[in-house]
DNA sequence: ACCGTTCATGGAAACGATTCCACCATAGTT
DNA sequence: AACTATGGTGGAATCGTTTCCATGAACGGT
């Protein structure tokens, strides 16, 4: 039923095809010295039996696996998927292929999956980390090669970051400068960085800092959806709510279109994440962009050059003004 | 600066800290026979020294790698993203590493990126074919194991797809009972599945097969803009046009407003792919659902298991009635 | 003419697993 | 008691590559 399944040629057979010895053949297709006429030999014998390396020979004497390891919550979300996308688009450069693994913001599944490419001996890995930075010691410790994209915790490897406190701040801003004076903050879980920002930003402003300002939900949609109509329920005073993501925000305005809560008349609603919906949307949404392939592109040139490593690097978000927010009315909801 | 970098530990470690020979520690590891006296003591030596099989080694030794690759025309299309989610949740049940390439619906870097694959000794592929069947000869004959996912583009590769046939239809009827008679689709170069069954289900409802009717757009976002722009502008007689993806209709929505045609009230649209935004539209548009993780995890399987492989296996399409269609209006348009 | 340096070259030893095969001990049979 | 199954066990070959090292030739300088 299967086809012939022809055998790879190696490179014993190329070297006999060239009349050379094997070792002749490596040095000259990694680029080390040979004469003129024996180059010409073996790239000929090379090209006309189609010689492919194989990876596995290469890598297993090397000790190293090529590849890079690449490990997102989820990549169903549109920000994750630009991410993979912009890892995948430098890795290509490079000739790299990359393994994706998912984790679902879970430490375990993480953990698991780290186990796996360990396994493959890959030592290059972009990781948004799921929990705290604890849990990679034992990773760091047997020779990974980790970056962090979109979150940073652990200050000893390097990350690639947008600009959470900046965003923030211009999302707060801006909704003061609206008028706003209650405004919640619609976090997922162990957005450790942006909810400190948020209060931060409050506090500079000048404006209540209440500790039920920022609800959080865990990484599902159904959890954003509770989160972001129980925000909507309980707290009829607020009147502007900044959600940490798109899926969050996504929630939002489903909670809010179900409570009848009207955006921006009732509350204004500002996103983290530029998507394309974001303006299909009724009404469209504010946004807080960010370069979330930019994210992935530079994380993986910081694994892939590993050369002297930058502890960090952050990238600027930019607020995108639609039509989610409007100026405060004068009365609370209900 | 670099960690100790500790060295990872072999069989030969596990070999002798157990006090028996190599091959006896593999038979242990692999599921063969050995006493249990032997097996407790390599158990507890491989547990002791956290001894974790080197994949390299056993493949190359077994001439193939396990993993799969997975190849899709680009991630950052939802459909695409949900499609390679079914994958990796099948694969991480088999504990499976999955490396995923981004072909941007090209030939030539679909080819190049196969290259990559061989050159892994990967022997298992999942891929969303970008051009005609015939550049996968060489790939088969390589001994390659391949599944296509969403498109069948060659009768002897087991594929799994979405029922185009059932799907159009069903819009089509759907638009037709609402009265529509001029009704358009637009689509991706290359689905000629659908385009196919586009035709067909025009002619089978007597309604006017005006090969213009047909309008297909490359798969960025701009080519897909370009494409429903000119169709609503040119063709002022149509009524209702249906989108074959997400970003299509997206991009019909987006022209749509930019030229001031009113869903549905100048015409219906009814998209491919039910993906989240499409209820936080204005209008929320009525859809074809198609399972695309499900498509991902099917095909997963096949490629996983290959037992026996059926030739195709076709997943239903559902209709979701939101609010992008009408009736058709007694005048056409402008 | 001799010696030292440089350079191309090929043989062979890794890398870490699997697996064939030979070996030995024990148990069972005549 | 001798001979044969049987089954556990370890040595060694193998997979395809890179890289160390020895070899030999060519060449230039004293």
């Amino acid at each position: 039923m299967n086809g012939p399944t022809q055998r790879r040629i190696t490179i014993k057979e190329v070297a006999e095809a060239a009349g050379v010895g094997v070792a002749t053949v490596s040095r000259v297709l990694s680029g080390g010295s040979a004469s003129a006429e024996t180059r010409e030999k073996v790239l000929a014998a090379a090209a006309r039996l189609d010689y492919r390396p194989s990876a596995l020979g290469r890598n297993l004497r090397r000790q190293r696996t090529g590849g890079i390891g690449l490990l997102v919550p989820d990549i169903t979300d549109s920000f994750y998927a630009r991410l993979t996308d912009g890892v995948l688009a430098c890795a290509r450069s490079y000739g790299e292929p990359v393994t994706v693994g998912v984790t679902g913001d879970d430490p375990e599944r993480e953990a698991e999956l780290i186990g796996t490419l360990i396994e493959q001996s890959m030592d290059r890995l972009i990781a948004v980390p799921s929990g705290d930075g604890d849990m990679w010691a034992p990773a760091l410790r047997a020779g990974l090669n980790v970056v962090f994209a979109d979150r940073r915790v652990r200050p000893d490897v390097p990350s690639v970051v947008p600009d959470d406190r900046a965003g923030v701040l211009t999302a707060v801003e801006y909704l003061a400068g609206l008028g706003h004076r209650k405004i919640a903050y619609l976090g997922r879980h162990g957005q450790s960085q942006r909810i400190a920002a948020f209060t931060a930003a409050l506090a500079s402003l000048k404006l209540p800092a209440d500790r039920e300002l920022v609800v959080q939900a865990r990484s599902s949609r159904d959890s954003a959806y509770a989160a972001a109509a129980g925000l909507l329920q309980n707290r009829p005073d607020v009147t502007a709510v900044i959600a940490g993501g798109n899926v969050l925000g996504e929630a939002a305005v489903l909670a809010a279109r179900e409570l009848d809560v009207r955006i921006p008349r009732d509350v204004s609603l500002i996103m983290f994440d530029d998507v394309p919906w974001a303006e299909l949307c009724s009404p469209p949404l504010t946004v807080i962009a960010q370069p979330a392939q930019d994210i992935g592109y530079r994380a993986a040139e910081l694994v892939l050059r590993h050369g002297r490593r930058p502890p960090a690097v952050t990238l600027p978000t930019q607020l995108v003004v639609r039509a989610s927010c409007g100026p405060r009315v004068a009365t609370s909801r209900r």
